[in-house]
This record gives structure tokens, sequence and C-alpha cells, in this order.
DNA sequence: AAGTGGTCTAGACCACGGC
DNA sequence: CCGTGGTCTAGACCACTTT
């Protein structure tokens, strides 16, 4: 069980727990008094459900008490497949493989996937359907070298996260997304299944494995008219309290706009 | 400029100035140094730096010491206005302010705002520029009540949220943002000296204050070519602590992508 | 070994909410 | 008023990195 070197980290587990029992909206006991009863100082046991107010496990009020929060209505995004991604969203996901080649990465995907533009890449791309219509094309990019033996059958009802790490022993560790508008060109609209020059969002995305290696490249086009993103803000400062006219403070960076300086990026 | 109640803001704004001053890579003194030199205890001064660190200004390195950090490429998106967001970036926000008028809320407008659709509406629409080149149109909802008297000149220089804040006591509390790909019109193309047809962003806010009332309905147009969004994608568990294996943490939940089952939303 | 950040304590006082 | 969370202190010891 990986006992947590961090007082508070077991505290954090600890309340949890307490937590799990207990209605949404019900009050936690005091923090002095949960102090006393896990045997810690206010500092620690703060500490620990601090981290719960930020995954959203409670709420505090200040001068009333910590309740159990209503459980989140958006949920974090996190290394979510498409598959996943569907079926959170209610819809039935599947998958058409519409080629699976092995390709020279050349430069530009050289440079997305960190290895040598000489090195040899599996490209596979795929239809991407949601209750049987479609909703997105898929080209993902995978390093030869990571996945021997890949078989176009591997891909059919198995997410490639799941596949990666059974199979291949790799574990996503990270992820950089880049979303832009864009429109489908007359092959992109035939397999979506609507008109030429419809606007689509364009994915590029780039995960890292735990170890720091870029384990592949995707670029997706979805659907602009049955996809849509949805971002919860917050505000500036979490807390009351004021000040601070010149700069928004961030809680935990998520999702983030970035300027295209070049709008020619060499891609 | 309002003072900061609490010391640990005050003290990271010094430590933020500090920074400023330091190339990229350099060390921040040693935190005990700093306690003297600001007269605080080292857990008020760890829990300024514990921001900067969040917000991705500070690197620390344990054993080692604390270090400018390398310029996000994806800041946090939070409830941040276009003239901040654009700051950020290291561009010169400026506005034009296309019209200003009052109308009749209608029926959807009304339900975005939750208001009655015979009830008046500020509408305010507005050219958006980065360093003096068009970058969004954004037209802005507001009840005709929550800001009497406001004028054309009032946002002309100023943040809308700050003349809220300060002219109207209306603390922004949280607000939903839905995206999706568009293509420009004809007059938008024009606005936004870009093609007609050129891929864009559409963006529709809607925020509340913090007693839960909605306050604005923003619709904002952004040019595809200039403008990109970055997601920072985690691992379903950021610990190495485990554990809880019935609900997936959420770090902080910021993002999420939904689907829009019925494409002809009547709007 | 020396210097750094990381954790933790046992108090204190303040600010807010509700009785 | 009292109980709650919010901030702050002045130490202590641990864990890690560097020399």
């Amino acid at each position: 069980m990986a006992a947590a070197p961090n007082k508070y980290e077991s505290i954090r587990d600890q309340v949890l727990d307490l937590v799990h029992g207990l209605d949404v909206g019900a009050a936690i006991p005091a923090e002095r008094e949960l102090c006393e009863q896990f045997g810690v100082s206010r500092m620690t046991l703060r500490r620990a459900v601090d981290d719960l107010v930020r995954e959203g496990y409670l709420d505090r009020r200040h001068g009333s008490g910590t309740f159990v929060a209503e459980p989140k209505i958006a949920q974090q995004l996190t290394m979510t497949s498409f598959s996943e991604d569907m079926r959170r969203r209610g819809l039935v996901p599947s998958s058409q493989t519409l080629s699976l080649t092995t390709v020279t990465a050349g430069a530009p995907l050289g440079r997305h996937l960190e290895i040598s533009p000489r090195a040899q890449v599996r490209r596979v791309r795929r239809l991407r359907l949601a209750d049987d219509r479609p909703m997105a094309i898929e080209t993902l990019h995978v390093p030869s070298e990571l996945v021997p033996g890949l078989q176009a059958r591997d891909l059919v009802d198995t997410s490639f996260y799941e596949l990666l790490a059974e199979r291949y022993g790799i574990e996503i560790g990270a992820g950089l997304q880049t979303i832009e508008p864009t429109v489908l060109n007359a092959e992109e609209g035939e397999l979506l299944d609507v008109p030429e020059h419809s606007p689509a969002f364009l994915f590029e995305r780039t995960s890292r494995s735990v170890g720091g290696r870029i384990v592949e490249f995707v670029r997706s086009v979805y659907r602009g008219d049955r996809y849509q993103l949805q971002v919860e803000l917050r505000p500036p400062r979490t807390r009351g309290g004021r000040a601070d006219g010149e700069r928004v403070s961030a809680q935990d960076p998520a999702i983030a706009s970035a300027m295209q300086t070049h709008p020619n990026s060499p891609e």
C-alpha cells in the first residue's frame, strides 16, 4: 500500500475515508477536533484538508465549517482516450481503421516525436465513431521501435493506451494538446459525412511516458457540429482576499490559451 | 492599490518583483534568507513561494534551491479578461467599441441570462486588438439594471470586470465557457482583416456573480490563425500515493468536453 | 559537511457566521 | 457571544544536493 512518507498525505486519506461515510452537505468535524483525533498539529491537518478542498471533495465556509461538496459536474479532463471521452457522455464509441503504415519520420514528425528524421514510425489512421456516426478522424504516430508487432486488429476494440500499458509496458505520464479551429477538406468531409469546408476542431496531442519519452503524436479532426468543448472558469483568486490588481493568480494550470506567433509553423 | 490583508500575498508580490529582475534559471535567495529580509516566518514565506511555483514562475529543486522558471508556454486560463489574456502573452491589448445599444432580451438571450425575455439588456460589440491587429470580435450582454449609466467610454481602457467590481460592486464568482469551431462570415472577416470563411473559435461565456446571479453572456469570435488553445493533460493520478480506487480524483477541474446533442441549438 | 528545500509542531491571534 | 476557519510565528528535524 505504498505507505505515504508524509503525514499529511496519510491524514488526507483518512479524512477522505471519513468523507465517504457522510452525505453531501454534511459537515465534517472541526479542524481542532480532527487534529486531536489524528494526533497531528493543525497546520498538518489543514494541509490535508487543503488538498481535499482543491480536489473538490470538501467545501470550506469561513466561520461556519467544512462540508462535503457536491460531486463536481465537470470532472477533470485527464489523459482521456477517445473511447473514454465518448463513454463518459453516454455514447458508444467505435473505430474503423483506415490505414496502418510504416513511414520514415521526416523532419517535422521527427521533431514532434523527438526522434531522428530517419527513424521509422507507425502511422495509424482511424475513423472514430460515436453511436455509429462519424465523429473524428485520428492520425496517430508512434515510433516503430516502441510497438513491435503492432497490427491493425490490435486496435479494433482496445484503447490504444491500454494496449501500450498491457502489451508494451508503457505508462503515459503527461501530454500537451493544442486546439485550433479549422475547416474540413473534401476527403475529410466525405469521411465524416459532412460538407466540405465545415468547421472542425484540430487537436494535436503529444504524449510522454512517465519516463519522459514522447510516445505518440496524434492529430485529430473533430466535427464541429457534434463536438464542443466546455471550460469551467474559476475566479482569479480562490480566497475572498482581494488585492493584486496587476496579475491574475493561477490555482492549477490545466488549460491555457497561447498565441500562435508565427502563423506559419513549419508543419 | 487595495493593500493585501494577507501577509503572504504581499510577500508573494514582493518575491515576484524580485523574480522579474532575474534571468531564467537564476536562483532566488534561500528561503531562510528571504524570511529575514522580509521579516516573516518561514511558513509564511513558503506559502508565498508556493503560490509562485503553482503559477509557474518558480521551480523548486529539493536540496538545491529555487529557480526562476522557463516562461510557461501554457499559463492558466482563469476568469481572465481579454486584456489579461493578451498581456500575459506579451501583447498589447486594445479595444474598439463598435456599438453600445440597449435591446430587449428576447427568448434565447433571456434564457442565457436567466431573466425575463422582456427585460432590457445592454449590448456591447467590441473589436479586440492585440498589438493593434484585430484578434477577436466580442459581443457582450448584461442586464441593464445591473449597470445603470454605462457609457461607451467606460469601456475604452478598463477591464469590464474591473468596472463591474469598482463601479457596480459586482464580483464575478464563476463562469462556464463553451468553445466551438466556426467560420467567419463576410462582416466578421472584414472586421478581423482575414478572408471570409476563415476558421475561427466561437466562445460563449456565461459568468455569475458570487451571489450566483448571471452577470453577463459573451459571445466572442477569435481568429483561428492568431489564437490557439493549449491543454496540459495530466494522467489520472498525480501522486505516487495510491488508495482510493473508486473515484478518480480531480486535481482541479478546469476543462471538460461535452457533446452537443442537438446540433440545432435555437440560437 | 554545509546548504538547500520539505515537513511538522504547539501555540497565538484574527475574521467571519450564527445563535 | 462562541465556535468556526484563516493567518502567522519561531522554532525543530528530516531529506536531498552539492562540494
